[in-house]
DNA sequence: ACACTACCGAACACTTCGTTCGGTTATATT
DNA sequence: AATATAACCGAACGAAGTGTTCGGTAGTGT
């Protein structure tokens, strides 16, 4: 990929970025954007299509990364599927929300942030997935019901430990989640 | 209050929910509104300060019929907190809202819809509050993460509801809802 | 009958969006 | 080093939506 591309596809993500710090992403406009990340208005729109395939794009960069299936983490991170024993991959995923990556949190946190929940519980969903057996599904409900209880649940945790400043640590976190589901 | 403001207000909010049950609430202009309402553009404005304050005024009187704690019903509904012994009023919540009074449950499925989600929390929140002893909260997590997480799980349960078609009878809901609560 | 006030509707300034196009500059290739 | 290619710039544009203003009209309550 040409250098100049690379460069202004970063730009633009690291703009996006500073300013999903500062405020909701309905609230952010092209022009913004552009405007911080110091590009030409055609060209963001050379790169993408709306500010919704942005968010979509950023997000598929962010959730490779956190919930990369590959081996070859050049990171040095512990892969989030390398667990011993008692560990849990969920405990992995609080640990690495806490760092705040890319400003995930804020995202999490923010209103109107629909499209970019969406994007997060499809990705979680192959993940509780695979960890189903980890859970004890009542005879009475049904699994795609008891799946989407079990996202929805992980969902809400961190929402709430966000909300309420991350007081508590990952571990802690954790325990919660595993005691209520 | 005059008869005229009472006929505008009352084809605003018609028109209104005839659109949310077409398209998402972002997707709706207030041009589309008063049009439809067949209203001046600055007798709406007038009315609602912005397209935001519509959809809070709309909660209201929505929530205001739902969950509400006067005993006057006039309609002959059983009021909500008038339940008998093992009768729960979540059950009469998925009952009441199946009949889908006002499109809430467009307003529920749609997406971009968290203005709408965060009043429906906020008056869940009272009722469930009414009720936190019929469930049994694990002694190793706070009860403030205890109440929201009744709250979500009754919000996810019944977007799951409605997401699948609402194959499901109420009765059968609230017995998926309390078993994992 | 009267004062009041809600409504109309057209026009306005403003913001944002997404596109277009001619000109400039960096890049990869030979 | 020369050249073709492709990315970038930036100004301008039309379209759509927002919220306001204002003079004129007509329904309402007393």
């Amino acid at each position: 990929m040409d250098r100049r591309q690379r460069k202004t596809r970063e730009a633009i993500f690291h703009a996006f970025t500073k300013l999903l710090s500062q405020k909701d992403f309905n609230q952010i406009t092209v022009g913004e954007i552009i405007e911080v990340a110091d590009v030409g208005r055609a060209t963001f729109y050379s790169h993408f299509e709306t500010k919704d395939y942005l968010l979509k794009a950023f997000c598929e960069e962010l959730f490779c990364h956190i919930f990369d299936t590959e081996n070859d983490d050049p990171h040095g991170h512990r892969h989030i599927f390398d667990c011993d024993g008692s560990d849990s991959v969920f405990l992995h995923l609080f640990q690495h929300l806490q760092n705040n990556d890319n400003n995930i949190l804020a995202l999490l946190a923010s209103q109107n942030n629909d499209l970019f929940l969406n994007y997060f519980r499809a990705n979680l969903e192959t993940l509780v997935e695979s960890q189903l057996s980890l859970f004890e599904r009542p005879t009475n409900i049904p699994e795609a019901f008891w799946k989407n209880h079990i996202i929805s649940t992980f969902v809400e945790t961190l929402k709430w430990w966000i909300a309420c400043g991350m007081k508590e640590t990952p571990e802690v976190i954790t325990e919660y989640f595993f005691t209520v589901v």
